[in-house]
DNA sequence: CTCTCTGCAAAATTTTTGCACTGCT
DNA sequence: AGCAGTGCAAAAATTTTGCAGAGAG
């Protein structure tokens, strides 16, 4: 279901592909575990101030893209102009807000529209990013009124 | 199947819109239309650069913001760094080679995915854009070799 | 102790904006 | 003729890079 590391377990990815264990990029990846906001970079970073003052956008950006070579967290591409990151790595896909901008998680089986674009295109398909879009409760709700 | 506009009726779409039409914006609308490349800004400005030396990144840029607007184009997120951009409006999904970066179309039905997105989410489903990765046809022949 | 990592600032990239001039309607 | 559009350059926004000093193993 929901498919984070512990600390521990993260070290030890870090580690074993010869990437030092640093509080810097333990600390990056925790506050992304810890929030199913999908934030950004700057979010993130923003996050990140208060317990790390010294912490940079290029320690940041340094980290999550260690962290998506090793795949322990995905990069999300919703279209805005900057790029989201999730630390949930297990199967499942996004739907963003077009009036407030959150992202929420869903799970779907697309293994047999994943098949299918396989058949139709010819490729060797090896993976998928679905974005769905749309109006959120919230959003509903307030629409209503 | 493919859903392009002539320039006649692109004018069309402009001109009751309250937008003029201009060589420049025909020429960057007609340049999309007869690629299946799925080019960004800077290759489609490239391309319209023989014909239109004076043209700028700044109208390229105004004029597929307004063709998106007008949603005579679909501006695609692959996950690059940059936007690419579609002519094709009907509905169909894009496919990614993960080694050379070529984009293909696909034509999937996903209106029952996008229903159970909705049940799950609790979202009122608007859209959707779904991207799939993998070895094209030309490089799984290099591939094999 | 070595060698990677951090943090800062500067650079690179992509996209947007301001403004004088052009040209569509 | 009026006013939106173009083109240039400068600005903004996001991400990347270089390098000196810090710190993990």
């Amino acid at each position: 279901m929901f498919n984070v590391l512990t600390s521990k377990a993260l070290s030890e990815v870090l580690r074993s592909n010869g990437y030092k264990v640093t509080p810097q990029r333990l600390a990056v990846y925790e506050s992304l575990s810890k929030t199913k906001s999908h934030p950004n970079a700057e979010t993130l970073f923003k996050a990140l101030q208060p317990q790390f003052p010294t912490m940079s956008f290029a320690t940041v950006y340094k980290s999550v893209e260690i962290f998506d070579k090793l795949h322990v967290i995905k990069v999300l591409n919703t279209g805005e102009d900057s790029f989201r990151y999730d630390a949930d790595t297990s199967n499942h896909q996004h739907i963003q807000c077009v009036k407030c901008g959150r992202v929420d998680d869903i799970s779907l089986d697309c293994t047999a529209m994943c098949d299918s674009a396989e058949t139709k295109s010819g490729y060797k398909v090896s993976g998928e990013e679905l974005y769905f879009y749309g109006l959120c409760p919230k959003c509903r709700a307030k629409e209503s009124n």
